[in-house]
DNA sequence: GGAGTTTTGAGGTACGTAAAGCAGAATCTG
DNA sequence: CAGATTCTGCTTTACGTACCTCAAAACTCC
């Protein structure tokens, strides 16, 4: 059988009282006691048994989780995976408040920020538009002892506890590998499509994308990036204006939401059939762009992945309990017609 | 606050042992008043505490992963994430049993599989070479209420609760796009390097292959596929001889192990630098050789998810409890020098 | 309506930990 | 060395569920 803290409290020759101070990090015990408590536990390979000290604690989790207001799919797929989670999260203690801010807005998300009761809240998560202020609301919640992690998009790594997502210059670089792969021997320009650039996501991506085809394939290159503010009707404008001025366009490449007015413009002309398509984020209408062949590959982010990901990490931060890195490890996928999950 | 059992037994009305009756599925309890908790139950979203429950029980989960004894690093690999596996295991009172039985040989696997307690094993995994005397087996346990998973490579459906691992047919003509893209306007021959035809995931995935090939790239022809039975001097030999024999190979998939011995073979001439290859399985050879520029893409599977998988699964079978299907679907990723982990 | 059976109630113990209060011991301070 | 302070021990209650026993109540059947 596995050890108890009476176990422990025997082998240490302590009561069970200190050992449960050591274990819980509570004072009034010499550091001497401590490190034959540690030892003790040590000896006994003592493990906390989490369901019970769950029980006897009542804690509950209470995890917030900050959002732009659904403009574009890949947010609402990601707002759908939250709510997926809460009809589960009751199963381990865990209440998920889900918060949304206007988009691209940094202010409102500092707003929101700075509304949080430290006392009401264990963790939260959000996606980040990095601004002072919003490193300001920040630092005063870890500063409460609030573990913060930001989803998809990033701030300095000095704000937050965690990242959840991918490493977007890679993702840009993968982007330019494929397209400069497909396109093969043809030449020709590259368009770049993105929502925008003020999002450091989307622009790191374009400039890894920009940089490694400048590098890697000399045939090609790149259009100065359109931004279609994550609108379907402006994308469309903007990129059919584009292709109607350009000429020898063999590749394009969507950084981000507005796949909608993408794929109406390609599929629009027989001609731009034959340019080489590779997007961002997995949905209902880019799986169906894979499948038409209007779209070569799709770069992904899962997430469900990451929303599960992100509140284990948060968890984990609040229990000090160890995380398997492996797991919690977002991967820039590819898809492409065959692969389709 | 959450409803407990108490709470039930009072909004239906009935005491506190006919709701644990009901709960825990035991006999005595009429079916009226059965539907009266139930009732209440769901009037109340009343849900089971895991935590208390599980410490009540005192449930220990006896899982027994049956592998073949490692000679390919991906199933090394596998082996590896199980015992990571191990060292997490002790945190939700599970035990993990690790099995070893020969490569490829469905009578030790039957053996390993009549040679259960039933009573001792509340789940098994197992990568399935399916035979006969093996389904007599499977079918044995899980009469004995036992749940079965297979990994990585399947058994028929009705033979196993669980499959966890790719669809390989979708992975074959996966490769089969990647090298008929990445080859564009060349033509030529491909050749396929599979470890045995015997075992049924290589053989979809070369059947799966070759067709998409025939299908929809008219200019690369397959070559008969060469086994190197995991062997990497074998996959050498035959490689070696086979690309020496045939002038215009184009393209060349590598279907399961022995990648080690396909890079010995393509870095051996500079000739054979204009190949473009797609592997499988990601280790530490294959990732050099994206990044060295040999292998041009790798079809993976991620052996930690399928453990995790596994062990998920397995356990929500004995609770009974639902399971989140997205999280336990396994991708087949595609990796290329630019989105390696 | 009585004997037999089935269903239900009441109450207890146990699981391993958390968190408290209080008393006593050990250690430090001046 | 007294007094203050820090450390430690002992004990109790609680968390929500599982599982058990025993007795009482409600049914069945003749």
């Amino acid at each position: 059988m596995r050890p108890t803290v009476h176990d422990v409290a025997g082998e240490a020759g302590v009561s069970l009282a200190t050992v449960d101070r050591v274990l819980n990090r509570r004072s009034g015990v010499r550091a001497e006691t401590v490190a034959r408590v540690n030892a003790a536990i040590v000896r006994l390979g003592y493990v906390r048994d989490i369901s019970a000290a769950n029980l006897a604690k009542q804690r509950v989790y209470n995890l917030l989780f900050i959002v732009p207001e659904g403009s574009n799919s890949f947010m609402l797929g990601l707002e759908n995976e939250l709510s997926q989670a809460k009809l589960y999260s009751v199963l381990d203690r865990t209440h998920l408040d889900i918060h949304k801010v206007k988009t691209f807005d940094a202010d409102a998300l500092a707003v929101a920020l700075e509304g949080i009761d430290a006392g009401q809240v264990s963790g939260v998560a959000l996606v980040a538009t990095e601004s002072e202020r919003v490193r300001r609301a920040l630092v005063r919640l870890r500063e409460a002892g609030i573990p913060i992690a930001t989803l998809v998009s990033d701030v300095s790594e000095a704000y937050r506890d965690h990242y959840v997502g991918i490493d977007n210059i890679a993702a840009g670089r993968t982007a330019a590998s494929l397209i400069g792969r497909f396109v093969g021997e043809r030449t020709g320009k590259v368009a770049l499509v993105a929502g925008s650039m003020l999002v450091k996501d989307h622009a790191e991506r374009c400039a890894a994308f920009e940089q490694a085809i400048r590098g890697e394939f000399p045939g090609l290159e790149c259009l100065p990036a359109i931004e279609g503010r994550d609108d379907a009707v402006v994308t469309r404008a903007l990129l059919a204006e584009l292709l109607d001025r350009e000429r020898d366009v063999v590749g394009l490449y969507s950084i981000g939401a507005g796949n909608r007015g993408v794929i109406d413009v390609l599929t629009s002309r027989a001609e731009y059939r034959g340019i080489t398509v590779v997007a961002h984020e997995l949905t209902d209408h880019s799986k169906q762009a894979l499948r038409d062949g209007i779209f070569d590959a799709v770069i992904n982010q899962d997430a469900g992945h990451e929303v599960r990901s992100a509140i284990r990490l948060l968890k984990a931060r609040i229990d000090d309990t160890p995380v398997i890195a492996n797991q919690e490890a977002i991967r820039i996928e590819i898809y492409i017609r065959d692969n389709l999950p």
